[in-house]
Order: structure tokens, then C-alpha cells, then sequence
DNA sequence: TTCTTATGTTACATTCAGTAACACTATGGC
DNA sequence: GCCATAGTGTTACTGAATGTAACATAAGAA
């Protein structure tokens, strides 16, 4: 498998909204609607909170678990890992596929600061020595 | 503190039809609405193609000249660096602006393997020789 | 039982992308 | 000069995704 994604689009594609919640549930670990809603700041009402939770939770940014009838919503994945796959997507839209040439792009178009990249070229040097010669190897890409 | 804020506006999710004929203009270096539309292999009415290269260039991603009366569309930024303003605007949301984070995540969720990341940290390592201690220095010529 | 609290369901407005028809205007040929 | 053609300008409709919320309902607590 591997090579392009499906017809139906990735559902990376999030609103604000649904993004301002996403990141309250992952930075607090865990949290019911209210507690979000108080988070948020902002006036909304509880059924809009909920509706957005389940939206998020359908499309498998979440997950829930009753606690004593209330509902305790939690991340079903990691913010880096949602991040990865939508940097993988502009990859694969923008950059053919090419990490390198986005990092290239990204040093070009000062996304990327020198003192960014040298302390990347560290975490990279790190990554590589934490995980011995273990095989990741992913779709099909020789 | 350094320049943070995004002067232009937001570079938005582009649609699906706004990338394929995006990329056609990327590949082509440049072309008419005609050319697009034969390029594009679809079924599409010329009115169609053309709204949709002007919404581009609102979006600030093409810039147009007038050829002998036909518009002749170019890209108004390298694909890199909308996919590098992309991955910006992903790790500001996702990683709390932290490069670094995403590139562990990505690592974490193997969207980046060992292969590429050992590539990723020679390109990094030839970049930081290849620019002095200046700012950054966009690849000029190699 | 009644009140309270939480969930389930449904809906409406807005925005945006996909798609296109139709009107308008130079220009070149006759 | 007049008209056909090849372009552009304008406007619009549709459908999906999101923001936002009202209202109905079920299950503990008092």
C-alpha cells in the first residue's frame, strides 16, 4: 500500500473551534465538557461543546469514557502524531512526497531559523541513537 | 523578539481542485486557463477553470500577466514555501510552535523513517556548513 | 415523585469550494 | 465598418463542513 491516500480526503482538516478543543483535551490530559467549556473562555453553551466533542470524537481525535454518567473525553492520538500526518499530507500535496525538499523550503521561506535547524540537527543526532538500528520501515518507498 | 506574526493572511486549506490546477501551474512554471484545463485531464467548463485560478490568485498563491490579451498565470510563491508556511502553521497549532516536537512526532508516527531522517540530518548538517553564521542564506546555487 | 444533571437528537446559519452560465469586450478578417 | 471569435468579468447555485444551539430524554439524588 502506501503511495496516495484515498479519494476521500484525510479528515486533517479541522475548524477553529474544533481545534481549540482538540488542544484543551490534550494539554489537560483528560476533561468533561464543562471543564472545556470553562477552559475555552468563551461563551458558548454546553450543547455547542458537546456537539464539537463528538464531531472530534468521531473522526477519531477522541475517545470517551463514561465516568459515573458523565462523559470524560480523552485524545485517541497524540497531538505530534495529528501533526505528523498533516505534515505528511503537505509533503505528499506540495513537496512530492520529498521531507528534504520541504525542509529546504522551509529554511528558504524562514519558517526555519538557523538556531531552529542546528537545535533540530541535535534532536535528530539524539532520535537516531535512542533507537539503535530498528526497523521502521513504512510504505513502500525504495 | 523576533518578526513572529504571519504578515500575510492565513494561507487556508486549499481544495481539492485549487491544488491539482495549483500544481499544474508549479509544474508548468506557467499557463493559460486553456492550458490548465487540458493539463487537468477533466471534464471541466473554462469558466470553472478560470474562476478558479482568480481565487488563487486572491488567495495570493498565482499572479497573472496579460499575454496578447490571454492571462497567463504563474505561481506567485514556490511550493516550498507554501508548504513550508503550511508546516508552520501546523506546528504553531498542533506543537505549540516546536519544530522540534513535530519532528519527534513525526519520528513517533512513523512518517518520517530512519532513511529519511538520516537524509533529513545530512541535509540539515550541509545547510548549517553552507550558510556561515549569517542569516539564513536561501540556497542560492549550489 | 420531582428536581437536577447529563446525554441524545435535530436543526439552522455561514462559509467555502466546485461548478458553471451568461454578459461583455477587444481584435482580426472580410 | 461589421461581425465572429476568443478572451475576460460577473454572478450564482449547490453541497459539505463548522459553529452554534434548542429541545427532548434518561437516570440519580433528595
Amino acid at each position: 500500500m502506501a503511495s496516495n491516500t484515498p479519494p476521500t480526503h484525510d479528515p486533517a482538516e479541522l475548524g477553529e473551534l474544533e481545534r481549540s478543543i482538540l488542544l484543551i483535551v490534550w494539554r489537560t490530559g483528560s476533561a468533561t465538557a464543562d471543564q472545556v467549556r470553562e477552559e475555552l473562555g468563551r461563551p458558548l453553551k454546553d450543547s455547542t461543546i458537546r456537539t464539537v466533542l463528538r464531531r472530534l470524537e468521531e473522526k477519531g481525535y477522541l475517545a470517551h469514557s463514561v465516568d459515573n454518567r458523565t462523559f470524560l473525553y480523552r485524545p485517541a492520538q497524540s497531538r505530534q502524531r495529528v501533526a505528523g500526518r498533516a505534515v505528511k499530507r503537505i509533503v505528499d500535496w506540495f513537496c512530492e512526497g520529498s521531507v528534504e525538499a520541504l525542509l529546504v523550503g522551509m529554511v528558504d521561506s524562514k519558517v526555519l531559523d538557523r538556531a531552529e535547524l542546528q537545535r533540530l540537527a541535535d534532536r535528530i543526532a539524539a532520535a537516531q541513537k535512542n533507537t539503535p538500528d530498528e526497523k521502521v520501515n513504512k510504505e513502500g518507498k525504495p
